[in-house]
This record gives C-alpha cells, structure tokens and sequence, in this order.
RNA sequence: GCCCCCAUCGUCUAGUGGCCGAGGACGCCGCCCUUUCAAGGCGGUAACGGGGAUUCGAACUCCCCUGGGGGCACCA
C-alpha cells in the first residue's frame, strides 16, 4: 500500500515554523516513498478560521516548494459526517448526550482543583435516562455530545521515533465531540477524515502524543479496523526552552521571507531539526534530503531553533544558487526599496559583488544603499565618528581625490589607489573604512574599487571631496 | 495537582555493548588571506545530568532520582 499523509493545519493565523517542519516531513515522507502528500484544513472551529489564513498558508506550502498531490479538504465542507459519525457513535452507546451548562462545568472544575483534582469531566452525564435527557432539553440547557473512554485498563499505540506510548485510560475523562452549537470537535473530525482520507502515516508535532488516544479511540469506535502508524515529531522551542513565541522574534515563516531567508535554507534547517541524515551532510538541497528522509532517522528530543545556524545556512544557499537567480529574488526587494524605475543593470552588479558575502537578502539589498542614493550624499553621524579617527585622514583623501581625478576607469587602475596611501606611510587596510564611508556611507560595505567603478568618477569625486570637506 | 514525552559540547546532531581517551556542523577564540565587512583556509575551546543494576566491558540495556518539555477546553 502507497502511503498517505496529510499536513493538517488550523487556519488561524500564519503558518509557524514549527506548523512548517510538520508540514515539511510529511511532505519529505511521501516524497521518499513515493506516497501521497495532502493537505487537510481543520477549521471546525469557525470563531478562530479566516479564509485569508487559509490562502495565506498554502502560499506559504508553495514558497517553500511543498507541493499537494490532491485538492485540499475542508473539514468546514464536511460536517454532515463527522456528525452522522456522532450518531453512530451515540447509537453504539460509545458516546452520551449531555446537558451541562457552562457555569455548571466551571464550577465542577473549580471544585476539582480545590480537591486537588486534573481538570476534567466527572462523568456526571453519563448514565442519563432518556426520560432525564428530555427533561433537561426542554429546560433549553445546551446539548453537547462526549465520548464515553474507557473506566481502566491502558491506551497504548506504538510509534515510529518513540516506541511504545501508553497511559491509563483512567487519567483521561470524556470529552466533547459536538458542541452545544452542533458542531463537531477536531477529535471527531480528525478521526473521521484519517480514516475517510485513508491516511497511512501521521506525522505531527510531539504536543499531540495525548490526544493520539482519544483519537484512536473514536477510530476503533467507528469500526476502523488498523490504525495509520504515528510518528511524533520533537517540538521545536526557542533559546529559553519555552515553546517558540512571537516575543522571541520571527515564528511564522513569512517572517523568515521577509527577513531574507530563502525557501532553500529554511527548508534546509528545518529538515535538520529533529532528522539527520546517515552521513555527515548539512547543505542539501530538497531531492537530496528527500533521499535521504526516512523516519527511524527522527530524533525523539526537542530541538531549540538557533538562529546564528540559519543564517549561516542562508549564506551558503546565497552562495549557491546561480547569479541571475539570486538577482531575480533581490530585484523585487530592490524596486520596493529603490523604486521601480531603477538601473537592473546596475543592481545585478551589486548582486554579484554581494553575493559571496551576504547572509540574507535584505542585508545584500541595503549594501546597495549608496549605489541609489540622492545628492548630496549622507553619511550618518555615527558612522564618519567612527572612521575619522584613521591615521592622517586628510592626507589619505587628497591622495585619493588625487588618484581618481587621473586614473583609468576601471577596477585594477582604481585600484592601485592602495599604493598612493602607501606612500603616505600608511597601511591600506588600516584606512580603508574612511573611504568605505565617504563613499559607501559605512565603515564596510561592497568592495569599494567596484563601488567606484559603478558609481563613476564624477559621482565618486564629489563624495570624496565632500568627505575632504567635512574634515575641514 | 494528575498524566505523558524527553535527556551527548552553549546550540543542532552522529553514536544502537568493545571501532569513543566521543565524530561533524553552527557559535565562540586564535592564525592565515585581505581594499572594509564578509567569504575562504588552518587550528583551538567545549558534552555522554546524578546514583544504582546487568555485563569481562557501557554514551549505548534496565531501575530510581534530578532536570526540561508537553498535555489535562464546547482550540487544533
């Protein structure tokens, strides 16, 4: 049997990286194996869906390069059968009718909790006549439908990173699967659509390990006979070992987009946290981790995201993929910063200079500042502190002014501006960052005797000779 | 509070009883290269949480402790 995996997201809000990583082994599963990869939204609880979420996402999944092989379902689409699955359930006595109302649930658990008591339902309804189960309807209390779980005994399932899970079914109460309103509750719907989907594996964030009883006890309820294998995946948390938050800074993948990661690296250190392949690669591109991916290889221990390691992987994929790739991705970047009417010619050569030295697509794009800047040119405060403390400044920019008055237009005749600071003593290196800045306007930046040669003598005098100036 | 999962360098990880006086990568430090910053090259720092048990032999098996995380909703 070809495997059948879904990536099931809740759209209420923009997909997070960890929703991402889940997404990604899935994917990375079907794709090894040749199975099937689908996407399933789990918007049951309509109060929390936006269908801006939801179009949001899968442009997410697309920039990525995470591909579905079928439509996506809509569990919104399909309420009819989780509750006719309800009435089947409630006919075979494996679910009950209740009538609490909120305060009273409230109450009940506020009582729990002095008693020192897990939260949970005392199973106050459960053995309601239907004479009681009238009464109280007319007495319009809400209707809500719970599973009936087992009184002892233990819930077990084995799963591929982890072994063996069990728990004591006694520690699990019962829990709702309609609402008062009708509608049906992700244990139901996910239950119903595994099987419905005829889904084989499910790959999904290690936060879901308890409900994967509950699960699979509406599963067997419902008649399914063998239940899909489980793999839960480490949860992927920030620095201080707390869950991954908007505080920490970016969380959801847009913001990686926006911060200049690529699609590439992204989904080259998410495939490393949590998985490892049997060698000791790092840089791999999607078709050979998806060679590579195989599930025995999952590590069962949570992983902090380590930002300093993207973005290195970043400057490798940057490196990597060919120039005019790399330009097409800056050039939208460029236009918004830039404007649209800009020299591409002029930007696809700042590209090349930055490449081999950028980390992320915004830090390349703002190196490019000075090649677009209006005149007069500004160097910020900060940055001329910063460098007028160089050995003999003057000397060094009339030097300058003086080699690029006379000296042939291109780099290695600009260039040899390195031995006119020499004769002054001086070592260019030491120097250099004056020039960086009356030119660049920072101590550091793209190589300057190509920023020279791009910005022209005439442009490149006047910045001179206006830092000459500044020093008075 | 109850239940569940997890435990190798700061971080991501390799490791499935002897090949480990623990390997790789990021970070950090140093050196080289060098027009800045990077990139690149070379080298260094740094870990099997603690205690028992099994075994001729444990990072690898079992138990306890400790620590971390997750779950316990008419969210998913």
């Amino acid at each position: 049997m070809t495997p059948r995996v879904r990536f099931s997201p809740a759209p209420s809000g923009e997909l997070h990286v960890g929703s991402a990583r889940t997404a990604l082994f899935n994917w990375l599963y079907a794709r090894h194996t040749g199975g099937t990869f689908l996407v399933r939204i789990e918007d049951t609880d309509s109060s929390r869906t936006r269908e801006e979420w939801v179009d949001a996402i899968s442009d997410t999944l697309r920039w990525l390069g995470l591909d579905w092989d079928e439509a996506p379902w809509r569990q919104s689409g399909r309420v009819p059968e989780y509750l006719s699955a309800a009435d089947a359930l409630l006919a075979s006595g494996h679910a009950y009718e209740c009538y609490d109302t909120a305060e009273e649930l409230t109450a009940m658990n506020a009582e729990r909790a002095a008693d020192k008591l897990p939260p949970g339902y005392d199973g106050r309804g459960r053995d309601l006549s239907a004479e009681e189960r009238a009464r109280l309807a007319a007495e319009g209390r809400p209707r809500t439908v719970r599973f009936r779980t087992p009184d002892d005994g233990r819930s077990t399932f084995t799963d591929e990173v982890r072994g063996e899970v069990s728990v004591e079914w006694s520690t699990i109460s019962d829990f709702v699967i309609v609402r008062s309103d009708g509608s049906p509750l992700f244990f139901l719907a996910n239950a119903v659509d595994d099987l419905a989907m005829g889904i084989t594996h499910v790959i999904r964030g290690e936060d879901l390990i308890d409900t994967t009883h509950r699960v699979l006890a509406i599963r067997r309820a419902l008649g399914g006979t063998e239940a899909p294998v489980y793999a839960h995946l480490p949860l992927i948390l920030q620095a201080d070992r707390a869950k991954l938050s908007k505080r920490h800074g970016s969380v959801a993948v847009e913001d990686f987009r926006e911060r200049g990661i690529l699609a590439e690296a992204l989904l080259n250190y998410l495939s490393l946290l949590g998985w490892a392949p049997d060698d000791d690669r790092e840089v791999m591109d999607r078709d050979e981790i998806v060679a590579a991916f195989t599930l025995d290889r999952v590590t069962p221990s949570a992983a902090i995201f380590d930002d300093k390691k993207l973005e290195w992987l970043n400057g490798e994929w940057i490196r990597r993929i060919p120039l005019d790739d790399l330009v097409e991705r800056i050039r939208p970047l460029a236009a918004a910063r830039f404007g649209d009417g800009i020299d591409t010619h002029l930007v696809a050569c700042a590209v090349k200079l930055g490449q081999e030295r950028a980390t992320t697509l915004v830090a390349l794009t703002n190196q490019m500042d000075f090649l677009f800047a209006e005149s007069p040119f500004v160097i910020p405060e900060d940055v001329w502190e910063a460098v007028v403390s160089v050995d003999q400044p003057e000397a060094v920019l009339d030097a300058v002014v003086a080699h690029v008055e006379t000296c042939a237009w291109d780099v290695d005749s600009i260039g040899t501006m390195r031995d006119a600071i020499k004769e002054l003593g001086l070592k260019p290196g030491k120097v250099m960052k004056l020039l960086y800045a009356a030119i660049e306007g920072r101590a550091a930046g793209l190589p300057l005797f190509d920023a020279l040669e791009l910005l022209g003598r005439d442009v490149s005098l006047a910045r001179l000779r206006a830092a000459r100036l500044r020093l008075g």
